[in-house]
DNA sequence: CGGCTCATTGATAACTCTCAACGCAGGTGG
DNA sequence: CCACCTGCGTTGAGAGTTATCAATGAGCCG
């Protein structure tokens, strides 16, 4: 089995302050699982029972209404957190976007690790603080922007967040060509929008030339100023 | 000087765990202030210099667009934590809607004080993660509702929150008669709606007698059950 | 080659926003 | 004491954006 010490993400998940006998500790309660795109770890609603680390791939966090409204709340990437300590509901369901890999422990497990190890903690308090601060940004956009400025924000925080992994980076340290992990309907329950309004104003960007679109899933972004302008 | 054995919410905040040694040094690096409704204690995008516990009153989280759109993000209630520890900048400005008093600290002062008191960290991590999955829910609002949905919500959600403090309860543990701390412009910066919007939302509600509305600012729910109904 | 899913495009409707007028309450100053 | 002004909330008419419903097109797999 794969251990801590081979780990991808060894040091930038939360685990990066612990030492080789802690790791190893951590190693003992954890274990890795695969995912693929589509599945689920967690259902909104249940009980709490694990939480995780992302090694690889990208998923997805969404709450829905009982008549099948769906909003993605949080998109989760390698090294990233899931999962919720220290209370009994799951807030959000955790779907994988993409063939995903990660390292899952039992909730109850971690939560004793946890409160034995505050570094460990404080990361997790620092992750915690910067997601809040990103989803309240998000928030704006949702109350505030309209469909045309929600893409076009939607592609620039797509431009950065996916930089490191699996794209060519342009000479402004930023991403000139993605490869989107959601569908179009997913965008929509990113956005807040449906998905034929997606569809359109995808179009109204490559019709602008401000992005070329090779297929549904890859974005070429060819005149960032003008997509910054658009993000209002 | 006031101190932190008289503190109001000495027991609910994440004060509550130190003993009392701890909280003479806490009470050493922090003040009280007195804030009037409507004034700021933090700007968005300024250094995060403070932080602070809520002890009366009622503030909101906000950021904005440049041409001058809002957004709340958040609304705090004593006992409350406010401000970014672990970072450099503020993500969103804080504003008394009423009249607020709180505890105040210096970033720097709290973040040494809190590194060498895990247990303040674990109760500032447990309070972040609720925060974390109540914004979280709020987004499915702000994303997926209608106007309607939006008000029914925001007023079931305000029966709970306003519980404790300003009013009469029933039966079911929940708030009859609320006094809002929001003004109608602030109520659509919470909803993501316009004013006019807020307004006819209520009217209609009033007219279908499931709410009544002695004044602006007071709201007396007539029909609970029909209110869940609207809410989505 | 069909049959499937996913994305695009079109026509129309619905909802919410915008612009504008009006009402009401509280405060100020003559 | 009353007139006036100002801020806030309500109401109305119309426009605009986005959703809804429907059809078509593109890619993929059996």
């Amino acid at each position: 089995m794969s251990s801590c010490e081979q780990c991808l993400v060894r040091n930038r998940a939360i685990c990066a302050t612990l030492d080789d006998r802690e790791i190893k500790a951590l190693n003992a309660i954890g274990r890795q699982r695969r995912i693929a795109a589509g599945e689920s770890l967690i259902w909104e609603g249940e009980d709490s029972v694990v939480v995780a680390n992302v090694i690889e791939g990208v998923l997805k966090l969404s709450t829905g209404t009982e008549d099948g409204r769906e909003q993605i709340v949080g998109v989760v990437y390698p090294s990233d957190f899931i999962g919720r300590p220290y209370g009994e509901q799951a807030g959000q369901g955790v779907t994988a976007l993409t063939d995903a890999h990660v390292c899952v422990f039992s909730r109850r497990d971690f939560e004793v690790f946890a409160r034995e190890h505050p570094e460990l903690e404080h990361k997790l308090l620092e992750r915690t603080l910067d997601e809040l601060d990103r989803t309240r940004r998000w928030m704006l956009l949702l109350g505030r922007k309209s469909a045309g400025e929600k893409i076009a924000s939607f592609l620039l925080e797509m431009s950065d967040r996916l930089a490191p992994a699996n794209c060519k980076v342009d000479i402004f340290a930023n991403v000139r060509r993605l490869d989107l992990p959601f569908s179009r309907q997913q965008i929509a329950d990113l956005l807040g929008l449906t998905i034929e309004t997606v569809s359109r104003q995808f179009t109204r960007l490559k019709d602008a030339g401000i992005i070329a679109l090779p297929s549904p899933r890859e974005v070429e972004i060819r005149d960032r100023a003008a997509l910054v302008a658009e993000a209002g």
